[in-house]
DNA sequence: CATCATACCTCGCACTTTGAGGTTGACATA
DNA sequence: TATGTCAACCTCAAAGTGCGAGGTATGATG
């Protein structure tokens, strides 16, 4: 992920690192969350195979609503004060083209490690 | 991968980054290969979808020589000095449980994209 | 003989994640 | 009321990684 507004990579797209990213925008795409929660979330929902720190998410949620990808709101819950995030329309093209992305590469070594039949 | 001789990563497996070490592994699994050769068969096999430089795979093939997971010997052929790699039991090893993450990480994956249905 | 493709190699830069740190406020318990 | 612990936010140095561009040398093609 471009946390220093870089262009985009040119040969293997963002993957096999912007994880974190696609993963982040899945999440949100369900419903509104904080960052913490989110943190959580990738642990538990990925049945603990992944997790990435809040060092790596929060800059990335920063990242993401600098982009308008994600809008952000203050609310205060059980006396707790959250930063809520929301997926704005930007953000949901992105996480199609994200997805569409992962399943090419994910497709791609596969074929590789199953023997390439072609 | 490391290629200063670091250690495991403790959290999230190697992968999300390991990918060229994988796919080499698998590669060499299937019959001895110069790098050349590796790097372009890479490119070739996962259909085009990834694409690493000479400059990802020769320091990859050293590192994964000197950790004794491959084996090299030098060949003439057709005029042409070519190095070849060679899968050593240990790397046989490695692949498998390479493998093994990989597909645990795509699970993983798939499984918060998919929704979660936990 | 110039140019291209093969075949090897290295280095610096940019990017990403880790792991550990710090802050604030709420709530529990002793 | 002190102590601790969790929630919730944040940041930063260090370590890891790949990209891209560089460089060498040989053989083939025109």
């Amino acid at each position: 992920m471009r946390h220093s507004g870089r262009v985009m990579r040119k040969t293997n797209p963002n993957f096999l690192n912007g994880v974190p990213e696609l993963l982040v925008l899945q999440l949100l795409a369900r419903r509104p969350m904080y960052g913490y929660e989110i943190v959580k979330a990738i642990q538990v929902e990925t049945g603990r195979t992944l997790a990435f720190g809040e060092g790596c998410v929060y800059p990335c949620l920063h990242w993401l609503e600098q982009e308008k990808l994600l809008s952000s709101s203050r609310k205060v819950v059980a006396g707790r004060s959250r930063n809520y995030y929301q997926l704005t329309r930007r953000g949901g093209k992105r996480l199609e083209a994200l997805t569409t992305d992962w399943d090419r590469v994910t497709a791609g070594i596969s074929q590789l490690i199953r023997g390439a039949h072609a």
